[in-house]
This record gives C-alpha cells, structure tokens and sequence, in this order.
DNA sequence: GCGTATCCTGAACGCCTGTTCAATATGCGC
DNA sequence: GCGCATATTGAACAGGCGTTCAGGATACGC
C-alpha cells in the first residue's frame, strides 16, 4: 500500500534531507561553521542519524558537495539546451552566472569552495570539475556561433578562460555585495566583454537592445 | 646601552612577531585552522602572550588581516610609483597581481579572506578597502594613460571594473594551481584583455614584443 | 635600591562539539 | 506472527582548544 511505500522509501529520503539540510547549514554558516548538531536541527532527525548515513561530519559535507555539483549542472545543462541560438545560449550562461535561475545565492558558496579547496581534496575535486564543465559548456557555444557565423574570436580558447575567469572575477564582488554591483551590471559588463572578445554582430533577443 | 635599547623595543617585537606568525600560519592552515596554539608555536613565544597582546584569537586575526593590507599596499605604492609611463605602470600591476613580487603566494590568502568576509566584518572591512585601493590605482593609471594618448577606452569606468574582477577570476585559477595556469599565462591572458579594452597602442617595454 | 607597571609564562579550567554506543523502533522475508 | 537486518535515537564520552589566572620576571620612575 502507500504507506508502505511511502516507509520503504522513507531512509533514502531522510539520507536527502540531511544532504539538503547541510547545504543550507553550508549556505548560512560555511564550511567552518557547520556543526552536526545544526545538520540534525535542520533536517528534524538526530545527531546520531547524520553520522550513521555519512560516517561523520566531513563526509556530510563531502556528500553535500557533489550534490550540490550534480544539482547545479543538469539544471543548467537542461535549461541550457532549451534556448535556440548560440548568442541565446550565452546570453543565458550570462544571466546564470549573474545569479538568475538555479545559481540564486550560489556565489558566496563558491567562494566558500573555492577556499575550501585550497586544502580539501574533495573540494578541490568538486571545484575542478564543476568548472572544466563550465567552461566546456562556454566553448560548445562559442564553437557553434564561430559555426554560425554569429562569433569571430581572434583565439576561442583564450576567449573561454577569459570570460570565464571574468564571471568569477565579477562573482566576488556580487557574493560580497560590493556596493554597485548587481545581477543585472553584472549581466551587463561581462555581456559588453564577450561582445569584445567575440566580435558578436547580431544582438540576443531579450538582451540590451535599446528599449 | 644597546641592550637597553634592545630590551625596550622587545615588548613591541614581541608583538609584531605573532603577527607575522598568526599570518604565516593563516598562510599554511587558512583562517578556520588556525589555532592560538599554532600561532604561539611559530613565533616562538607562550599561548598566553599571543591573548595578552590581542585578546582572543580573533583579535589576532584581525590584526594580521589589517597587517597584511598595509604591507601589501605599501609595498605596492612604492614600486608603482618607480614605474615611468602609463603602459609600463600596467604591465607593472599586472605581474604584480600574476604573483611576481610582494604578491607571491598570496591569491591563497585572498580566497580566504573572500569566504570570510562573507561572514565576519572585520574581513569584508579589509578586503574592501583592498579592492578599492587596487581599483582606484588601476583608475590613475588609466586616466593618466588616457592623458598621454597611449590608452583609449570606449567607458574607462567599466574599463577598470571589468579588468580588476577578470585578475580576481584568474586569481582563482592560479591560487588553486589549475593545470595550465601558470603567472606567465595569467599575464598574457590579462594584458590581451587590457589591451582589447583600452586601445593600448605602444608595447610595454619588457613586455610582449617578439624576442 | 624600592615599588610599580608592564610583560610574559605555563598550568588549569571549562566549554564546545564530533564521535561512540547501547537501546529501541521499524520493516521485511519466511 | 517471528526474527533478523536496517534505521534511528538520545545520552554519555573524550579530546581539543580558547580563555583565565596566579605567579614570576623585567624595566623604569623616584
């Protein structure tokens, strides 16, 4: 019956909600504010379950990361082959990166990985791959607007780490909530740099065509 | 007699010694393992020493955080100050930022203070002010090259926005040793997006040129 | 030389927090 | 229904670490 179901399933899903509850722990706290005792609170079950589903807290937070990796990722890979153009397509990486859609209030996790990463493994693992598929990602749409004819980059490959490395650059200042700067100056500085880079001719609709 | 003079400026090495200390061991360990211990260990003195001089812990966190500010500025002022023209000034800041010079091995130590200044304000303090030093140099030295005809951007204010947040990015890069990123590529990743957004016209001496 | 303020130490204290564990509940195969 | 494997709890444990403190050394004014 239902109920049975709803009970077999029920481990696997508090294993989730522990996962969840630690990256909303991650989020307000960070890494090194981040006590058992709050993964448990959070996911209304007992200390004693968290360590029991993850070994202990530096496992929990592991979990936490590559779900937090995949989470992001086929969000993005989904939405991402939803618009049609390769100028669409980089318009809307823009305005991800800049905090619109699934990476709302992400930025100050990253940074936070990012520090991590400087001596966690896992973190570093995490951090490494979700950016090889970031700018993967970046250079199939560069690939096929220079296909299209849309772009004309001088060299794609320098093209990709630069604007990629600009998104993390403008990230800092948007985590840290520099005065002046927001989704949309984001959205509208890296959008003129890759108008640079790239040598983009027809606008993205929706994009900053006079209006 | 010299020992006296010795002994009386003592209490005051004492103390910039566990400065030194607490940033070497922030350096090593990074802010959340950074522990009294340690930082009593490195400079050769008692824990109690380190929390008579700053009180707790974290008052010794924060004064080597504004240490590190003040060391790094005007280390940096000094030797910009040395470099003759606009385009040279540049260069200068660009190898400065790619790790040559006072800013070796520190990108580590930004990632930190980044992820802290998330949370404590002390941090967010520092690493504003650092960040609006290093803009406001980047701004005078644009302007001056502008003055001198070498540069021309299309809007300097983004200009400078757009080529600090891309050394941040790429800073992240280098600080986590991605593979391939190297200060060498850092400097000519920067330069060539320096070069796109202000027009510069003559080389930097000791800079691109073919050898 | 004496007293006092500053400097410095090492040990002790006590809290915080990750982890362990014995006990209990739950569901599932037989 | 019985028994076993899995899941879950809450309390107890233990180690780490920041902070406190009582005492001693050092320098300096008088």
């Amino acid at each position: 019956m239902a109920r049975a179901a709803l009970a077999a399933k029920a481990p696997e899903e508090r294993r989730e909600r522990i996962m969840l509850a630690t990256i909303a722990v991650v989020r307000e706290r960070g890494f090194a504010g981040t006590r058992v005792a709050d993964i448990a609170l959070e996911a209304g079950t007992s200390q004693g379950l968290v360590l029991y589903h993850f070994g202990s807290l530096a496992g929990a937070l592991a979990a936490c990361l590559t779900m937090l990796e995949d989470e992001f990722y086929e969000d993005f890979a989904h939405h991402l082959a939803a618009e049609d153009g390769p100028v669409e397509r980089l318009r809307f990486m823009a305005e991800l990166a800049a905090g619109r859609g699934a990476a709302v209030g992400n930025w100050g996790l990253w940074l936070e990985l990012w520090a991590r990463a400087l001596r966690d493994p896992d973190a570093r693992a995490v951090r490494e791959s979700q950016d090889r598929r970031w700018r993967a990602a970046l250079r199939r749409v560069i690939d096929e607007g220079v296909a299209a004819g849309s772009f004309s980059p001088s060299n794609s490959a320098k093209s990709v780490l630069r604007l990629a490395a600009l998104m993390d650059g403008l990230a800092v200042q948007l985590a840290l909530n520099e005065p002046g700067m927001t989704t949309r100056k984001f959205t509208e500085l890296w959008w003129e740099s890759a108008v640079l880079e790239l040598g983009i001719t027809e606008p993205a609709k929706g994009g900053k065509s006079p209006r």
